[in-house]
DNA sequence: ATCATTTTTAAACAACCGTTTAAATTCTTT
DNA sequence: AAAGAATTTAAACGGTTGTTTAAAAATGAT
């Protein structure tokens, strides 16, 4: 057990946690303090201001959010393999921080907080090929000619969008925890399975 | 112009637009009195606290964002056809209400709030038959034998995702609201075919 | 040990929150 | 027109918000 996180750096631990579960407009500085086990006038001690603390917190997540599993694309595999992989790990990054997708876009849509710089992200995610390799799979008639915004949205879509609807799954389908669990791991193979199946073509002997 | 709302339907109104733009958290009592044009002290007096006229909103909100589309299964088509308009009319309700999805799972996910009725809405969506009729096809081996669950979850995934992520996706890919709505139009299509493709099973001619 | 600096605390600040009250206004019924 | 009920208003309530302040405690340097 590390326990020699500086106070600076529990604030933000806390703050990570307290900000992602409820949301910006959901919880008080006082309570990130508490959670932190900190005084409330540390916080802004230390961050200046709940929202510039927030901000923090959002772009870090951010970063995580988008560049946690794009570095299989540096690799050298099969486009169909790096494809998987890129499945198996969003899966897997997702259930260490299924919070993240709808703290990401609740806040996104809300405006306002959080004018973040889009750019680096972006770049960094070019800067492992991805994109090249994809458009070049195209030409050769490897994959479906489809407008690559449109691919990262149905990817992202069929990895976020499971873990979002927890709470809307477990209620409307009355799953337990362990019920839930087992559809996620199900639901893996599935989207795994159909996002191949609809992006590679077959190869015709003709 | 039909301007003759009660002053109980104006503060719905507001209510419903602005709950859903912002949030429960995201908003005051007298944020939604000014936007219906009312005092502040109306809101309880017609519906006694921001809760409940929370809860009311949120309810009728789960019911649209369940049940508006589910109706095709009543009618006399292909299950293939029934499928395909079923995902036209969810683009198209979504189209209209593009908050819904993430105002529903946002909420949802904070717990409390609302322990809504979830069964009136699953008995609803079963009366039209929809899970016989996939049960049925399963059995006949024209559709994948998935749990519906898993199913749900699908169909969900590509329709609500790309309407949660408009600002990630504005913002990511530096789209203007029309070429957003361009790339949306052409997700319907693929999202489309993908599924059905996935779902249905090709017909062998042993 | 003394002093200056940094860190932490309790208390206070004005502003705003959801809600209530009691008076003013409008509408309905006679 | 008068009386009673329903609607609307402004003002106030206790409590909480984010933030600041000024004093206390801890730390480091000499």
């Amino acid at each position: 057990m590390s326990k020699e996180l500086s106070t600076e750096e529990k604030i933000r631990e806390a703050a990570k946690h307290v900000f992602i579960a409820k949301g910006f407009d959901g919880c008080t500085s006082r309570e990130i303090a508490k959670a932190a086990g900190m005084n409330v006038a540390l916080v802004n001690y230390y961050f200046c201001s709940k929202k510039q603390l927030f901000k923090l917190i959002f772009e870090t997540a951010m970063e995580d959010f988008m560049l946690s599993t794009v570095e299989v694309f540096r690799k050298d595999l099969s486009l169909e393999s790096k494809m998987r992989i890129f499945i198996e790990r969003e899966f897997e990054f997702l259930t260490m921080h299924p919070d993240i997708p709808r703290f990401i876009l609740s806040e996104l849509s809300r405006g306002d907080k959080c004018e973040f710089d889009h750019a680096g992200i972006l770049d960094k995610i070019a800067s492992t090929g991805v994109f090249e390799e994809l458009l070049e799979a195209q030409e050769k008639g490897i994959i479906r000619k489809i407008d690559l915004t449109n691919l990262m949205l149905m990817i992202m879509s069929n990895c976020h969008y499971p873990f979002m609807a927890k709470p809307l799954m477990k209620y409307l389908n009355s799953l337990s925890e362990e019920e839930y669990q087992e559809r996620l791991t199900l639901q893996k193979q599935y989207v795994t399975e159909m996002l191949i199946g609809y992006l590679f073509i077959p190869k015709t002997n003709s």
